[in-house]
DNA sequence: GACATATTTAGACACTTGTATAAATATCTC
DNA sequence: GAGATATTTATACAAGTGTCTAAATATGTC
């Protein structure tokens, strides 16, 4: 399991965006003015997220547009349930 | 969904531990010595995990014993599967 | 109590991380 | 091309992290 991913997942403002992309598609700005930091700040963590391919990004003219990269939420859930998900409750 | 859980998951020694868990329950001596780190240094990581609650302990006389506490586990899936499983963003 | 074993805690240190501001790059409109 | 908007990259810095060695604490044995 990549170590990125997790520590992707290890800050609660990149949670954050991960949760406001369930919803729906967002460019970098619509990202960045939901949270009180920096744009530039926001554009690192959402370099992270992409690292970890939690995110994909689409160019839309002068706009980059995030998605959900729904395939590694596939893996994250798998490791937990193969490993610690399994009988022991349910 | 506290951030304590996610950054203790972020290190990759701790999600060994975890997995040797997954296995049977194991002293911190035993633990460690499946390390090529100082055994000081895993138990700052059995310290990291405990107050995630991700593992429980038990004092056996000299022993500590650490074993899995599935509780905070299923918290973790079920926060994977409420806001990212399966659904899909265009 | 004295000593050995098991484990944690205390400092110290290098490395990483999250943030900021400023500069750079990309695209659009004129 | 010039200027405006959108976003990233560069640089710096305080705070956090993982590791170490040494010291401290807890238990068992004599």
């Amino acid at each position: 399991m990549d170590d990125s991913l997790f520590r992707a997942l290890a800050d609660p403002t990149r949670r954050k965006i991960l949760e406001l992309l369930t919803e729906k598609t967002l460019t970098a700005g619509e990202i960045a003015e939901q949270f009180p930091i920096a744009f530039a700040s926001v554009s690192h963590h959402l370099g992270v997220l992409k690292a970890a391919e939690l995110v994909a990004t689409e160019r839309e003219g002068q706009f980059i547009r995030y998605r959900l990269n729904t395939t590694v939420f596939q893996e994250v859930m798998r490791y937990f349930m193969t490993r610690f998900g399994g009988q022991q409750n349910a």
